[in-house]
DNA sequence: CAGTATCCTTTATGATACTG
DNA sequence: CAGTATCATAAAGGATACTG
């Protein structure tokens, strides 16, 4: 690749951005930075995921090399998903973004009633 | 607040996550910290993205409190958008994504080869 | 130039049922 | 437990036309 510019459409970090720039990835990652959790664990931490959009969420992130699959032979079957050293450095870099969040949420809900209010 | 946590349903921080956690507010947080742009500047240098868009977009970020739109009374008239500090804030947050994206894209791309083959 | 409004199509998501 | 498949619906996006 010659130069990535994600500004241009048929850039491939384009479509990294797509994929990375997601709120359950977001969230997800956050978790699976702690260490491999189960899908089932994973769909009840994250309130308001649904079963089908974690498996599809989770399907991307495997595709991407963000994440790997490992099934245990166990009755009922246990699946365990864990960051791969690529994830890592995507969770390092997403963290922050959650942190921002949560030390700015005042800030923009002030800034929305004052806007809401001014169309009033 | 009490205790902000985005994996919460009900949490504003999972709001304003959804909110940034978007590609086009990522590119258009990159343009923007660079300095004031107009309007048909952000569509020009923004690749794919529609008016419609690129105008929902900036009304969303002006409601959250990152741009401030500034209208110019020229013939035709010039709107200019540029960063408020909050927003500068969040800019140097998201730059780090799109560094992520250019450095990662190979590796990323390899994998999703990877991924589809062993599918067939 | 910088939009808004409308219509229409494409995507994404939700609900439900079913399986190794 | 950890999914997939299917159908129905809602939400997002594109195309086009129009305005101060």
């Amino acid at each position: 690749m010659p130069q990535p510019n994600p500004y241009a459409a048929k850039c491939p970090t384009r479509l990294v951005l797509d994929r990375i720039a997601d709120k359950w990835t977001v969230l997800l990652m956050g978790l699976l930075d702690r260490g491999p959790v189960r899908f089932n664990q994973l769909r009840r931490q994250v309130e308001g995921l649904s079963q089908k959009v974690l498996s599809q969420t989770l399907r991307k992130m495997e595709r991407d090399g963000l994440v790997t699959r490992t099934a245990y032979p166990t009755v009922p079957v246990t699946v365990e998903y864990s960051l791969t050293p690529l994830g890592r450095t995507l969770a390092r870099t997403l963290a922050p973004l959650r942190t921002w969040a949560e030390s700015h949420i005042e800030e923009v809900l002030c800034s929305q009633r004052a806007y809401d209010v001014s169309l009033v």
